[in-house]
DNA sequence: GCGGTTGGTGTTATATTATAACATTAACAC
DNA sequence: GTGTTAATGTTATAATATAACACCAACCGC
């Protein structure tokens, strides 16, 4: 997101109160929904709540698994009309390499973001750089293309599990190959 | 094969000669695997040649109802092993957002492309752009992130169907610099 | 309130995409 | 030729996503 401050990276760390971060996001949500006049129903909350139960993106069936031990009657058309809601409201965003799902961290304002996804913890968290989305309205426009959607999805490592920033030292990850 | 010149589009024109584009996939890809010691079987290179049939993504699915009518023996894995090999040489690249396949423009040079899908007349074409590449770096770099792999998808239109089909029969330019 | 309309959800079934696991065959090395 | 490996054949199933129709509750105009 457009923070002016810097921030040496767009992931959570490591034992930060996440119990936070899925409140905020409930909030924005009703908020949004509110001044949108549209309606955050409690499916609609619960699924969003459990896209959020985590920094890692959440496939439709896992959330169906989790909706189902909630008691609530559930079949896969239930998820994904709750997330097809929330993604034309911007709550959530798809991430098509994985054919999952994840928070959106600035509900109403990031309309095309860069998802970063770490293959080391498995953690996504998304990024909206004008120099980027500029880069890539230009080498198009230059091509003769009108662009409608993007689709931007950047694998690699995080700086946490680099080893570099706050949380290399806490904490000592699994090895993963 | 890159060439220096800057194309107008990286689209094919409507009524391209495609038996030569299919020709030059071909071949190209017998030379590349040559060079790597690689083997394009036929059943690989049949596959190539589905995914080459139009400049329109392909899926799998598509390509294996055309391995059958060929009177060849085929099922999924038939059509997925072939498509990992392509993948792996670089002769084909994967559109996640379609869940298809189309045929690399460039292959054994572009690694990391940009993929147009023009939303009308359903073509996809890639380009490299050297300043997305780097954008999407730097951004990278900057939030302590180290990219391994891109997935960079845009929709919109083409070139040749944003002036309506005219255009594109009369091997127009776009306008667009 | 009544009745119609709409939007949301429930439910069943099925489509679409992809992989696991094991058997068989082809190519190559010696 | 025989053993080894890579490629393909074959069967089964996993994982993701949507179609189609039924039901219900909220709201709307009267």
């Amino acid at each position: 997101m457009k923070d002016p401050g810097r921030r040496p990276t767009p992931f959570p760390r490591r034992g930060h109160n996440h119990a936070k971060c899925v409140r905020h996001a409930l909030v924005a949500a009703a908020e949004l929904c509110a001044r949108q006049g549209e309606r955050l129903t409690p499916l609609r909350r619960r699924v969003l709540e459990l896209v959020w139960s985590s920094h890692q993106p959440i496939g439709a069936y896992a959330i169906l698994d989790r909706l189902k031990t909630d008691g609530r009657s559930a079949a896969p058309p239930t998820v994904y009309r709750g997330l097809e809601f929330l993604l034309e409201q911007g709550l959530v965003h798809r991430i098509a390499s994985l054919n999952a799902f994840i928070g959106c961290a600035d509900p109403g304002h990031a309309h095309s973001v860069q998802i970063l996804i770490c293959t080391q913890c498995g953690a996504a968290a998304e990024l909206d750089d004008g120099r980027v989305n500029k880069a890539l309205g230009r080498s198009a426009a230059e091509n003769g293309f009108s662009v409608e959607g993007r689709i931007v999805e950047l694998s690699g490592v995080c700086g946490s599990c680099r080893g570099g920033g706050d949380r290399a030292r806490a904490g000592h990850r699994p090895h993963v190959a």
